[in-house]
DNA sequence: CTGGGGAGAACGGTATACCGTTCCCGGAAT
DNA sequence: ATTCCGGGAACGGTATACCGTTCTCCCCAG
């Protein structure tokens, strides 16, 4: 699957485009997001363009003022921190709740390995990281689950843009990396109970962070 | 700082309106919000009403059809037990911390506590009882947390709401009930470490899902 | 009585326009 | 040079209008 477009309403792909630009650095944080001057430049009324901020709002890409403008969110390592701790509980439990559906049924999940396997960017394998994460998520059987990690997920793809960007990573290494760490969690998922399947999501993703290149440096201007 | 209206926005007011509506149970699950409809009643155009409706949305009040029309949202007893496990999930982890902060200045709580003692109505309990959750989640520090447990706020009211309604609560056993046990966390993150904290909250939450007076009859019409 | 089809009403998506507020920059006073 | 102030441009909040789609209900055929 690699569509997932269908969106026909002019405020879904004024959002497409937006997180688009805004996850791969071209608009700049702090930037200022006036619905006119974005409106005029997508071809579209303000209408559309005003739902999309505040989708984008609700995905953390986008912050506003007090007098209701919006911002291309700016991020500090604070901000990181909170993300970090959210997953960090989230998808243990996400993890027991989807044991028992992935042990009948783990296919997403190789069909997503097999893919990121094939990657040949670290933009793909992180992309492919994050599904796979998600698949998790979905599998947990509880929406709202899902819900709260997917409103997260678009900080998520910002921060790893903006590390990657920096830190030229190596594409090999990271894709095998990932590729075995999520071997080893698929096969937990097949053949050991809940509880274990939840320690070692927790210990994947404290190994996430380990190995992210984080630095303190600048916000990144 | 008292405040914290100052909705000046149309938007605000009319989703403060619908809100309103929705947990008091005025407007029936699964009824049609038409936006031109609510509009009229509210005496707004429709672009503010679309606004109040994306909220609500968010809040979990409403739900949207495929084709875009919004609904009073309907629950079944399986969101219920999402809502729990989120709860679960959560509320011990923010207890954890903000354990550190709490023990430096309980007020906030202690004046929650209070006002709880002097609550005349099952209502007002409620209300005093999810606020005091929500200034643990607020101390911890963790602004994405807050905001997590925000969204799944609405649905809490709308739930509780509707139980109340039909089970004719006992003011008295459930003020003394909900005062006893508040007391008992503000004393623990008083004296005891952050893990301890954690897991009272999770007793308390527990025994807060024990005591609902869940039933599975119909959605209630 | 039941199922299918069509017409009109209802509804949401979007464009455009207006208004009050906020913002920003330059000039004047210190 | 710095601060304060004012005015015009920029911007968001809202109202209104139009259009295509979806719903709904009734009528007709079976």
């Amino acid at each position: 699957m690699q569509g997932s477009q269908a969106s026909l309403s002019l405020a879904d792909s004024a959002a497409s485009v937006l997180r688009e630009e805004i996850v791969r650095g071209l608009a700049a944080p702090g930037m200022l997001l006036a619905e006119a001057a974005v409106a005029d430049r997508l071809g579209v009324s303000r209408v559309p363009v005003r739902e999309a901020l505040f989708s984008l709002e609700r995905e953390g890409l986008v912050e506003f003022s007090a007098t209701g403008r919006a911002f291309v969110r700016e991020l500090t390592p604070a901000d990181f921190e909170e993300l970090f701790t959210l997953r960090l509980t989230l998808e243990p439990l996400a993890a027991a709740l989807a044991a028992p559906a992935l042990r009948l049924d783990a296919s997403a999940l190789e069909r997503n390995l097999a893919d990121t396997a094939r990657a040949e960017s670290v933009r793909e394998v992180t992309a492919l990281d994050l599904e796979f994460h998600e698949l998790i998520l979905a599998a947990s059987g509880n929406a709202r689950l899902l819900k709260l990690w997917r409103s997260l997920r678009g900080e998520l793809d910002l921060w790893l843009g903006r590390l990657h960007r920096r830190h030229q990573s190596q594409t090999r290494a990271t894709r095998d990396q990932t590729v075995e760490a999520h071997r080893e969690i698929i096969d937990f998922f097949q053949t050991r109970p809940p509880a274990a399947c939840s320690k070692l999501l927790r210990h994947h993703i404290l190994g996430w962070r380990e190995w992210l290149p984080l630095t303190q440096e600048e916000p990144l201007a």
